[in-house]
DNA sequence: GACCAGGGTAACT
DNA sequence: AGTTACCATGGT
């Protein structure tokens, strides 16, 4: 059995926090005090695997620590998963070059990377997130996993004392499940929208990679045919989960926040989203999110 | 108890 | 094409 830990020493534009708490995703865990200083602990499930990761801060940049994790799982996975391989001082450049403005926004949120998730996960989890907040969201995606999703083995080696008992449930598995069974986790008037994605998914209607071949719009529009999928969850799924990063999602928050920084009152969110697009281009996933973790950390247009 | 939440649908004009 | 009530559930 492995027991080794795989470290990754002066990672730059990387925060554990930033990353992970900036609501693009849900099955996670903080399993520090978060006494110390500058140091942080988590529990990510993700696929059929779970991560015990630490950081801490480091002469240049941060410290990773895979616990029990091996190399080659690092370079197969998660190096992927983290989006480490980008160089994130080429995309800030950019952004701040289409908005000086936003510099410091850039600054205050710099650990975020936006991370390549599982596309069926991304889908039902934006499908879930629909007018509930993220605390709620995680706590159905946990509450699905648990029910039917499959169990991790006892023997597990990263399985923590912590509220996860499961990973999320697979496209068989959720298909195989009835809509009462569904709405036992609590997603509530959601049931019916996961059942149709499910079954969606699992007769090859929406096939990930039909969409990653498709243009961003037309991927869009396809994503659109599920119902309970709308222009916000379709680009939800395109950014956190297709690796399309010239899609902007617009909710409540980005409303506010891009109201407050473009435009002179109500606008409505099509308006919003053409705007950002065409100022930010490739790179407005990322800066939509910096802007959603500054809208948030500064409760932008709440008072 | 009213109001809101990383919205979308259906039923209206 | 543009509004509006309603949808479960939990938090303030």
């Amino acid at each position: 059995m492995q027991n080794r830990n795989f470290i990754l020493d002066n990672v730059k534009d990387f925060h554990l926090y930033d990353t992970l708490e900036c609501g693009q995703c849900f099955h996670f865990q903080r399993t520090d005090s978060g006494i110390n200083q500058g140091e942080f602990e988590y529990e990510i499930v993700y696929r059929d695997r779970v991560l015990h990761i630490k950081e801490e801060p480091s002469t240049n940049g941060v410290r990773l620590i895979f616990i029990n994790t091996e190399e080659w799982e690092y370079q197969t996975i998660w190096k992927e998963y983290f989006d480490l391989e980008r160089d994130y001082s080429v995309i800030k450049d950019k952004i701040i070059k289409a908005d000086p403005r936003l510099e410091e926004i850039i600054e205050e949120n710099s650990g975020i990377r936006i991370l390549n998730q599982d596309f069926f996960e991304t889908l039902i989890s934006f499908i879930i997130s629909q007018n509930k907040q993220i605390p709620q969201i995680k706590q159905v995606v946990n509450n699905l996993s648990s029910e039917l999703g499959t169990k991790f083995d006892v023997t597990m080696i990263n399985r923590l004392s912590s509220e996860f008992d499961a990973f999320f449930p697979t496209v068989d598995q959720l298909y195989n499940a009835t809509e009462e069974e569904v709405r036992a986790s609590k997603c509530g008037f959601r049931a019916p929208y996961i059942k149709d994605a499910a079954e969606k998914v699992y007769f090859g209607d929406i096939n990930e990679d039909g969409l990653l071949r498709l243009e961003t719009d037309e991927a869009r529009e396809k994503l659109m045919t599920i119902h309970g999928v709308g222009e916000k969850v379709a680009n939800c799924v395109l950014l956190f989960g297709l690796g399309r990063t010239d899609a902007f999602p617009v909710d409540v928050w980005m409303k506010r926040i891009c109201e407050h920084l473009y435009f002179d009152g109500d606008t409505p969110k099509s308006e919003i989203e053409a705007f950002a697009i065409d100022k930010f281009g490739d790179v407005a996933g990322y800066a939509q999110q910096y802007l959603f973790m500054y809208g948030q950390k500064h409760r932008i247009g709440t008072k």
